[in-house]
DNA sequence: ATACATTTTAATCATTTGTTTAAAAACGTT
DNA sequence: AACGTTTTTAAACAAATGATTAAAATGTAT
């Protein structure tokens, strides 16, 4: 019937809707409610100002049941820590030390793939270096630094420019990538820069980083 | 007599000495000693992680001092939010907007001055923008970012790339400059770099940024 | 020296916060 | 349906924390 056709096309409205917005989501067990709610509870207000009722609150949950499925607030935020680490660091490494790229090639695949993660992790970097900050030596073995330190990429930065420290240029690819991302909150609190212009303006970037990276190691 | 002048020395040596290490100065007005104890505190920890006793320890003084100097946690941690903030954002506009100086000597300007304010205050970037970040609301109005958004170094970039939002140019003059403090922890509690060696590389960072920045608007 | 104001101290308070407990509810198996 | 197991709940606890208080100490002016 008629009237029936309409009625599912609403239906499907508002479950496509529904997923747009995403409301929370229900069906999901208590454990993954609660990880997800400490995620972005930690995510934006950092380890300190979290309160584990905040968490519950957010995960729509009893609150002693983050204690039951997580022990304590530190043994979750390690857990989520560490995810972090691993989302914010991982992908480095390997981009930079692939065996068959081309220097140039790895400036195009870093600043295309890592702007793309940020997109959609804005609040990452932030937050991940300002827990290390407060906590420094706790996670100081956990990060992949030596990887970078010694990675194909800087060896053949050197080739290319024997006159510079080639650690300037990985931290100006990293900079021009990364550091629009810990500004954001400032424009965007100023009133200066909506999210949607704001992301706009990253895919730009992804194009723009390699011609200008390109640029400073042809110069003078 | 000659003892006598031995002794002068000595004591002006001694006196040389805790000048170089900044042994705690005695003589700060209780209400100093807390300000400055303050913002050691707050600048490490940030203001969740802060405990009022952690500030009173650190000044040497009793717990409530602070409240009948500062009235609260929350009013000396303003007081001192604001003057950091001034720090942080002061410089900036009044180099951008100066009408006697050319877009080039612009970017020399503004790249050396604001490194050696960072090199004198490392943790000042990280510090001011996760607090903003974790309140963005509260200090939104303070921030002159209209007056940068607006800023005669703008109108000059545009003029010289027409074709390029000049923001991007900007958003790369300070991730350059300002982008290594934020990860001088990382660098740090990896053991990969040194105090010594770190301010060494930002130094080296005053010269090359403003060639940088040159190569990447001739370019293309 | 005395009287008054300012500063400092130790003790205490009220609230917040991470965690625990014991009972209730829900679940699964036979 | 009855049983044991797992999950959830409300209540409470102990420690931490920001703040206050009242008395002691110090400083200052007469």
């Amino acid at each position: 019937m008629f009237n029936e056709e309409i009625i599912i096309i609403f239906e499907l409205v508002i479950i496509f809707e529904m997923s747009k917005k995403k409301i929370a989501e229900p069906d999901l067990s208590t454990e993954e409610k609660i990880k997800d709610a400490a995620q972005r509870v930690f995510m934006q207000k950092g380890y300190a100002a979290t309160r584990t009722r905040d968490i519950a609150e957010e995960a729509g949950i009893n609150l002693a049941l983050l204690n039951y499925y997580f022990r304590s607030k530190e043994k979750l935020f390690e857990l989520i820590m560490l995810e972090k680490l691993e989302k914010f660091f991982g992908s480095v490494a390997p981009v930079l030390n692939n065996a068959e790229t081309t220097l140039d090639q790895k400036v195009i695949l870093f600043s295309n793939n890592y702007i793309d993660l940020l997109i959609e992790n804005p609040e990452l970097p932030l937050f991940i270096l300002s827990e290390i900050r407060y906590n420094p030596d706790r996670f100081a073995h956990k990060l992949p630094v030596a990887k970078i330190a010694d990675s194909l990429f800087l060896k053949q930065l050197h080739e290319k420019r024997q006159d510079i420290n080639p650690v300037h240029f990985l931290m100006n690819i990293l900079a021009m990538s990364v550091f629009p991302f810990i500004m954001k909150p400032v424009f965007h609190s100023a009133g200066i820069m909506n999210d949607k212009t704001f992301t706009a303006r990253m895919m730009e970037r992804k194009a723009l980083i390699p011609k200008w990276i390109n640029a400073m190691l042809k110069a003078k």
